[in-house]
DNA sequence: GATGCGCTTTAAATGC
DNA sequence: GCATTTAAAGCGCATC
């Protein structure tokens, strides 16, 4: 290869730099929702201190959770007939 | 129980403010953490459209994260043959 | 349905016989990987009974396992890129 | 170290030989299990194609596992019945 | 354009 | 309580 290649050439038909960046901007991401888990498990075990039984409380939240996503569907739903009505 | 119950108040044997509470931080937490989710895909997205193979892309990030890992289970392992011999 | 249903028939639209063989293969090879698991469980307190550090030996076993994942994580994104240069 | 160390030496303690057996004794046992885990995937993948729902099926596994739980400490308790009775 | 499929990631359960 | 192991979800991909 070229002897002044850098970072920021192309090397192999690859623009280096670019790849460089979004490598970073990814594993940054990655990184901070790394960290939400580790405060989520947290969370939960302060909890179980406090006397809460953590698979419980696990049921709750992901029962809440698909509740939500009927909400949002039936949300989604009524949408669909308005349009469909000319409501919107 | 108390006739004026209310969510400060203990319902069934469990502090219902309390739990109330974890719930409520557990589930802002996952919202965050799918939002950084969505800003990974984003990116990903972004990559694509700027000519990157994804496939690639993944393939690399997902070799950095396992050279980290041999890199912290190396460290670890030296830790622990430390302690075996006393050199903490 | 046919008056007459067997463990060969299609019971509410199951065909049972293929169903039971399925189960039966499949808890066959979970037996067999049960006997493998607790072999390996064996072969740990065997070391340790001959004064062998079991942390420190499943450390080492777990460092070359995530180096054989580099090594394979590796061959793979080359092989990704030659695909991706037309080298295949 | 000394220079004349192998692998049937001592090296810092270690019996290195030793090691090497219970290394890769665990490492065979862990290979044929995990042939066994991908074996069990393939049946389920294979009743999948002949129009099994996977889930369903693996429930049905489940169900089966807890009940011969059941049933095995049911005779657990009986046998300690026997013995406390003399009966063995 | 929709559907199904396999794979990767994430959540849950179990055992030491 | 932690770490491993297993179940489930989500996702992109390929196919029709």
């Amino acid at each position: 290869m070229a002897e002044t290649e850098n970072s920021s050439d192309v090397i192999g038909g690859i623009a280096a730099e670019a790849l460089q960046q979004y490598v970073d901007r990814i594993e940054r991401l990655e990184d901070e929702k790394k960290a939400l888990s580790e405060d989520i498990k947290q969370v939960y075990s302060e909890a179980k201190s406090t006397g809460f039984d953590v698979k419980i409380l696990r049921k709750i939240i992901g029962l809440r959770k698909v509740e939500e996503q009927e909400r949002q569907e039936q949300e989604e739903l009524i949408d669909l007939y308005k349009r469909a009505l000319g409501m919107v």
